[in-house]
RNA sequence: GGAGGGGUGCCGGAGUGGUUAAUCGGAGCAGUCUGUAAAAUUGCCGCCUUAAAUGGCUUCGCAGGUUCGAAUCCUGCCCCCUCCA
């Protein structure tokens, strides 16, 4: 019992440094603290601007998960000083800084989120400010007379900018430092991230055999490419997926990824066995496997992580009846408004045309009263294209501006946005 | 401190006195097709008014000015970048 409990652990371990992983820094010394029965201090860092986690994030997220299950610890940082230089990966420079109230707030949704895949009973949160706040202007001419300035050029980005003569700012450089810090102070076994980080993490470790603690480890997982298929996924981007997301959107949006990413997507994201990502390959390779059955299943499996089975298997059947047989959806948003207001009781006064013409409700107001378009010019749009039903009556032709509606009308915009009205007026 | 370059719609980027609400590309939205994939194809893509035709308003860093007319010319201001010191 003994013996296969142990030779389990190994493949543990195995699996965990192998599935879903760029590069770790050192990968032999990092098996050997696992295999030594430490317990581990793992270290995440989020920065509390942008406090929403996506599926990108969810891979190194899914790491820490898989270590905790082995007894290890991780320390959640909230970046509160970091955030204000902003990581220097590009483009954003200055940030504007946040309040005190944001950032808790911000920090209250990411551990929200966070949780959804992270163990918290085996997880510590500490706050940069914990250290950073007391920080005097000596501890920062001793932090940076540790390194020099082409140590920090040594860095990708900045060598690229200071070679094409791109600003850099100073506080950039200082930023690497202050995360390199964190992990001395927190004692970091390992840090977690995605590959961009590989630079910051190594300062972590440089500042760490200087303050005498043993260097941390550096487990750096792939960058997730986001639902069109080309650029890795980012919210500013909008081609990503939200933890936090309903279950109905997770399931969606998976359906709608590039084909291109679905083995990436299970193995990253999913505990589906190596075995079975095999099948998967050859399948689509010789296209004995309808891709969108793939889908359909990655799509449940990770609804099932993110929720629960019973509501993986509700946002199937949401999508098969409304995408696949093109039917009402079960849940549709209410929206109670007066339909009075919407009524066209102004065209009176310049006396134009025949008033009589006009009865029933303007559905291009109706249409930006409900949230279905933003403006009334945007609602225009819609319906001149086709896009706008209400109660499966397409609404195209301008003499169908004024449309009799009833209480509990069933609006259909596009493809997928559908609202209910309810008519408050009496 | 000196010299030069630049700030245009969500982004990139044309445009140097009218025909410019502003070429083009990307993103986005919508229609057809479909597996809410890809590819293709069509239309839209500042706001308001109008059933529509139409009309009005706001927009090219900010504030003024010249002009019948300005994103385009002039003046002042703000911001960004490069080089020299």
């Amino acid at each position: 019992m003994n013996t296969g409990k142990n030779a389990n652990i190994s493949q543990d371990i195995n699996r965990l440094l192998k599935r879903g992983v760029a590069e770790i820094i050192i990968e032999e010394e990092l098996a050997e603290l696992l295999r030594s029965g430490k317990k581990l201090r793992l270290k995440e860092g989020f920065d509390p601007s942008f406090p929403d986690i996506h599926l990108g994030h969810m891979v190194a997220l899914r790491k820490l998960r898989q270590f905790q299950n082995l007894g290890h610890q991780v320390i959640l940082i909230v970046g509160d000083w970091t955030a204000q230089i902003g990581d220097p990966s590009g483009a954003s420079a200055a940030r504007p800084m946040l309040s005190k109230e944001q950032v808790k707030a911000n920090a209250e949704t990411y551990m929200k989120q966070f949780f959804k895949v992270v163990d918290k009973n085996r997880t510590e949160v500490k706050w940069q400010s914990e250290w950073f706040g007391k920080f005097t202007l000596t501890d920062i001419i001793q932090l940076t007379s540790k390194f020099t300035v082409a140590q920090l050029l040594a860095r990708e980005d900045f060598s690229a900018r200071y070679n094409s003569g791109r600003p850099i700012a100073v506080t950039e450089l200082l930023y690497p430092l202050l995360q390199a810090y964190d992990s001395v102070e927190i004692q970091a076994d390992v840090e977690f991230g995605g590959t961009d980080q590989k630079f910051n993490f190594l300062m972590g470790r440089e500042l760490q055999s200087m303050a005498g603690q043993r260097p941390q480890q550096c487990f750096m997982t792939p960058l997730l490419v986001g639902t069109t298929g080309s650029q890795k996924m980012s919210k500013s981007l909008g081609n990503y997926i939200g933890v936090a997301e309903p279950p109905n959107d997770i399931y969606g949006k998976t359906m709608s990824i590039a084909d291109s990413l679905i083995l990436d997507y299970f193995e990253l994201l999913t505990d589906v066995p190596d075995k079975d990502l095999g099948e998967f390959r050859q399948g689509l390779k010789n296209e004995t496997i309808n891709p969108m059955m793939l889908k359909k299943r990655l799509a449940r499996e990770l609804v099932t992580q993110l929720y629960d089975q019973k509501k993986a298997n509700e946002a199937e059947e949401q999508f098969t009846r409304v995408f696949q047989r093109r039917e009402m959806p079960e849940e549709i948003p209410e929206y109670r408004v007066s339909f009075d207001q919407f009524k066209a009781v102004e065209l009176s006064g310049f006396g134009r045309k025949n008033p009589y013409t006009i009865k029933g409700i303007n559905v291009n107001r109706l249409l930006v009263g409900v949230n279905l378009a933003e403006s009334r010019s945007e609602a225009d749009r819609l319906i001149s294209q086709g896009a706008v039903s209400i109660d499966g009556r397409v609404i195209s032709s301008s003499t169908m501006l004024y449309y009799n509606i009833e209480s509990g009308s069933i609006i259909k915009v596009g493809k997928r946005r559908w609202a209910k009205v309810i008519n408050t007026d009496k």
